[in-house]
DNA sequence: CCTAAAATCATACTTTCGTTTGATGTCAAA
DNA sequence: TTTGACATCAAACGAAAGTATGATTTTAGG
């Protein structure tokens, strides 16, 4: 963002400069004001579009790296005992994309108690839907 | 495209007719000709960025690189074309536990523009809520 | 046995999500 | 210029999800 600032002033000085220049040139006798502001006002403006347009490509990334796997493998750093056995059944069908009342159909229990279960789960990922719990639990590696 | 020519020339003639009035206002008189060039030159420049950006809205794909697939391999851009930019853009967000009302924040889009896109994204996913967006976009490789 | 944690359920209320319909502006390609 | 894909926005409604509070029942451990 810094490089993008400074070559922007760096043209917009270079501009500046030729258009001092062109203020000393033979134009100047031969074109009424009106006219040269008119150029200096154009050539602005397409080196503004110019600048404008250039700024808005995209980047893409490109490379990736390898790392090594430590020696035990990526064995599970489980929170143990954050959430119970019947809240991470219900935080699974979550994330399999079930509504909290198909989740009451499947574990026979009333949709309230799956509420329940699932403001329980919010509470204790400190979050407040379901599509963060989601992300949390992937990030505590509960999923 | 008719349409925009026209509003850039409306606009540029704007612009000029501002700068008429300003060449014969006081300033005239008070600053050098060199500040004054000056002037219109940011201005134009300005005008040349805002209408640069403004149009920028398609994006477009400038450069690319061939790289190594990694030794197990990564199954490729599977599922090429399936959803826009913008809507993997919003399912990155709703996978990030966002909300419709966040990702319109971001995004500096309506509420309302973000509904469309979800449920562009679930017509497309076959699903009807977003948790399902989720779990049948990992399931394509999509996220 | 007693207790704390877990699981169950309820009611009432607020907020967010999802659906539908319709519209406008832009862009790229035909 | 016409057309189709995209992105944008709106309004209104029903469906889920989430909040708050309180209660009862199981169950595992001390």
């Amino acid at each position: 963002m810094l490089k993008t600032i400074i070559k922007f002033g760096a043209l917009t000085g270079l501009a500046l400069a030729a258009a001092k220049m062109l203020e000393v040139s033979y134009l100047a006798d031969r074109l009424s004001l009106k006219a040269y502001i008119s150029i200096i006002g154009i050539a602005f403006l397409a080196l503004g579009v110019f600048l404008g347009l250039k700024h808005r490509r995209r980047k893409v990334l490109v490379s990736y790296k390898e790392v090594d796997l430590p020696p035990g493998g990526m064995a599970a750093p489980l929170q143990e005992g954050l959430l119970t056995e019947r809240e991470l059944e219900v935080l699974r069908h979550i994330a399999g994309g079930r509504s909290n009342q198909e989740i009451a159909d499947t574990l026979f229990v009333s949709l309230n108690t799956v509420k329940t279960h699932t403001n329980n789960i919010y509470g204790k990922l400190g979050v407040k839907r379901r599509t963060q719990a989601l992300d949390k639990a992937r990030q505590l590696k509960l999923l």
